[in-house]
DNA sequence: TTGAAAGCGCTAACAC
DNA sequence: GTGTTAGCGCTTTCAA
C-alpha cells in the first residue's frame, strides 16, 4: 500500500503538501495540487483512516444504534439516516441492539465509542430501565430525551405538531362514538407516542377512554387483538399503531363477519408500500422518515462541528394522513347487530 | 481521555502489559491481570481503535454495501448481517448506494475501503455494467460472483437447491397449464435468480414461455402487471417476484373481476410479515436470511483470518414454499366467461 | 505557499 | 511472565 510520502516524493512535493492537497486546505498552487493528484492516482493511493483518526483525533464518522429489526418504520428511518449521513461527509457505523440483550443500548453505545465516532444516533429509543448512558460526543436520539450524559443531547421528531392525533381525530370526525387502540410493545417510545395522540385525540373531544389493547407491531398480534376487538359488539372504529397490525385486526374482523369499512372502519400507521392494495385499501398515517433523518442529522453535525455555538431548533415534520377505503361513516344502530357476536 | 500508559501507571505495571490484558493475550498473571483490569475501569479507559487499527494494520471491521431500501428482503438481509458481523467481533461500516449513483458500487466499495475495513459485504448485488472492482480485502456476495478483483471472493446464496423454482411447481402442480410471471427489476441478481427459476420450471414440464411482465418490486408495480394480466382472459397462475408485487396483482385482479384464487392464483415470495394475513393469506416462498447471512459471514471471516486456507463450501440454505390460500387449481373451463375481458 | 519535526496511542518484535 | 524499543501513516505546530 503506497503512503503519503510515497506519493510526496513521486509529485516532489512534502508530505505535509500531500495531506493539505487531499483535505482540500488552502495555500496550494493549482499547478502543484495538479502534481500531487497525478502521482496519487498513478499510486492508486488511498488516505489511510486509522492514522488520520489517530493524529486528528476525530473519525469522521457517526454510529447509529439500531433494533435490529426488518420492521417498515426502523427500516426506513434507518435508510434515512443512511442517506443523511452520507450526505454530511461522514462515515456510518452501525450496532444494533437485540430485544432481550441485557447490555442493550448503553452497551451498544459503548461498543460505538469504542470504535471512535463522533457523534451517535439512537434510531429507535426504547425503554430499558433507567441505566444512564455516558457519551463523551454529542448524541442524537429521534423522539424522545433519553438518560443520557453527553456533552450535547439533541432530539428530533416526528409529528410533534397538531397532526399527531389525525388519525384518531379522523375516526371521531366520521362520526365514529369512540375509536379503540391497538397498541404497539409500550418499551418502545413510537408506541407510547402514538398511544397518548390518541389519547389525546378523544380527551379533546371529552371522551372516555375505551380499554386499548397491546401487541407487538406484527400482523399477528394484530390479528389477536381483532378477535378480541371482534368481542365489542358496539366496536365501530379502531386505530392500530402500525399498519402490520392494522392488516392483522381487518383480517380477525373479516373473520368475526365484521365488514370493513361498512361495519368498523380502520385506520393504520406507517404508510407501508403495501397499504394501497390490500382489501380494503388502508387508511394510514405516513411518517416523513427522511425529513427527519436529514434534519436530525444536520443537527448532530452542527453540535460536532460547532460545539460552542447554540443548536438550532429542530424544525417540525408533521406526520400526513392518507384517507383510502378502510375508514367510513359508522353503520346506523341496527338493534340486534350490534351485540351478534358478543351475546 | 486516559491513555493505556495511565493505566499502566496505576497498575504499577508497563504499558505492553495492559495492552496484553486487553486483548486477553496469554502470559498475564491473574493477579497483574485483576490489578489492570480494575486500574481501567476506576479511569474509566477505552481503548482507542484508531490507534489499534493503525498500528496492527487491521480495522476488525466489516463494511457493508447496502441498496439504501427499506424492502423487506434487502432489509432483513441487512440485518441478518448484522447480527451475524456482531457475533464474529467484528464492527460493522455500512455504506449504502442509490440508485442511480454513477459511482455505484464500484464507489461504495471503494469508500469502505478507505475507512479500512477488514472484509466487504455486497449485500444486494445488482447489475452496474461490467466495471471492474478492485479491493484489497475479501469481498463476501451474496447470490452472484460480480466482477471483483479480490484477494478472495466468496458467494453465498439462497436457494440453489432444488426448490428454486418451488412457486412455480407448486402452481404446475395443482394444474394449472402454464404460470405467468410478473419480475423485478432484471439489474437485480435476485430479480434474475427469480425469472430463472420460473423459466427453468416451466422448461422441466416442457412448457413454452408466456410473455414476462417487469415490476420494480413495488405494490404499485405489481398493480399495473396485474392489470395487464387481466387481459390475458385464459390466465389462471401467476408468480410474482416478491410479496408486494403479489399484493398489487390480486388487487388488480379483484378489480378486474377476477376472484383469488377461484379464478386466478397468485403466488409471492418473501413472506412478508403481512402476507398471512391479507386477503387471500398469500402462499408465498420464505427465505432464510439469517442463516444464509451467518454462514456468508462465517466465510468472510475465514477469509480474512485464514488468508491461506481453502475456503470451505457454503451450505445451501433452501427457501422454503408457504402454501396458504390464494393459490388453488384453476377453474373449470367455462366458454364465454374465458374471454370475457378481453374481448 | 511550502516544509520539518513531533507526536497521536497503540501493537509487534524482541529482550530479559 | 513482563518490559523495552520501534514504528504504524497521518495531522499539528511552527518555521521558513
Amino acid at each position: 500500500m503506497p503512503r503519503g510520502v510515497d506519493v510526496a516524493r513521486l509529485a516532489g512535493v512534502s508530505q505535509k503538501t500531500v495531506s493539505r492537497v487531499l483535505n482540500n486546505e488552502p495555500y496550494v498552487s493549482t499547478e502543484v495540487r495538479q502534481r500531487v493528484l497525478a502521482a496519487a492516482e498513478q499510486l492508486g493511493y488511498r488516505l489511510n483512516n486509522a492514522a488520520r483518526a489517530l493524529a486528528s483525533g476525530r473519525s469522521r464518522s457517526i454510529g447509529v444504534v439500531t433494533l435490529g429489526t426488518a420492521l417498515y418504520g426502523p427500516a426506513s428511518l434507518l435508510m434515512g439516516i443512511e442517506r443523511a449521513v452520507r450526505a454530511t461527509g461522514y462515515a456510518l457505523r452501525v450496532v444494533s441492539t437485540v430485544e432481550g440483550d441485557p447490555t442493550g443500548i448503553a452497551g451498544a453505545v459503548e461498543s460505538l465509542l469504542e470504535q471512535g465516532v463522533d457523534g451517535i444516533v439512537i434510531s429507535e429509543p426504547i425503554d430499558e430501565g433507567a441505566e444512564l448512558v455516558r457519551a463523551d460526543v454529542p448524541v442524537l436520539v429521534f423522539g424522545t430525551p433519553l438518560p443520557f450524559s453527553a456533552p450535547r443531547v439533541v432530539t428530533a421528531g416526528v409529528g410533534s405538531g397538531e397532526l399527531a392525533h389525525a388519525a384518531t381525530e379522523h375516526l371521531l370526525d366520521l362520526g365514529h362514538a369512540t375509536v379503540r387502540h391497538v397498541a404497539g410493545p409500550q418499551r418502545w417510545y413510537a408506541a407510547r407516542e402514538r398511544l397518548a395522540a390518541w389519547r389525546a385525540a378523544l380527551a379533546a373531544r371529552g371522551l372516555g377512554e375505551p380499554p386499548v389493547v397491546e401487541g407487538d407491531w406484527s400482523a399477528a398480534s394484530g390479528y389477536a387483538a381483532g378477535r378480541r376487538l371482534a368481542e365489542d359488539g358496539d366496536l365501530t372504529a379502531v386505530f392500530a399503531a402500525n399498519d402490520d397490525m392494522a392488516i392483522g385486526v381487518i383480517r380477525a374482523l373479516l373473520e368475526a363477519g365484521r365488514r370493513v369499512p361498512d361495519d368498523v372502519s380502520v385506520v393504520g400507521y406507517d404508510d407501508v408500500p403495501v397499504a394501497a392494495y390490500v382489501t380494503p385499501p388502508l387508511t394510514t398515517v405516513r411518517q416523513p422518515f427522511d425529513a427527519v433523518a436529514t434534519a436530525g442529522l444536520q443537527l448532530l453535525v452542527h453540535a460536532i462541528e460547532q460545539p460552542h455555538e447554540d443548536l438550532p431548533q429542530a424544525p417540525d415534520h408533521p406526520v400526513e394522513l392518507v384517507v383510502r377505503a378502510s375508514t367510513a361513516p359508522p353503520p346506523r344502530k341496527t338493534p340486534g347487530r350490534g351485540r351478534a357476536t358478543s351475546g
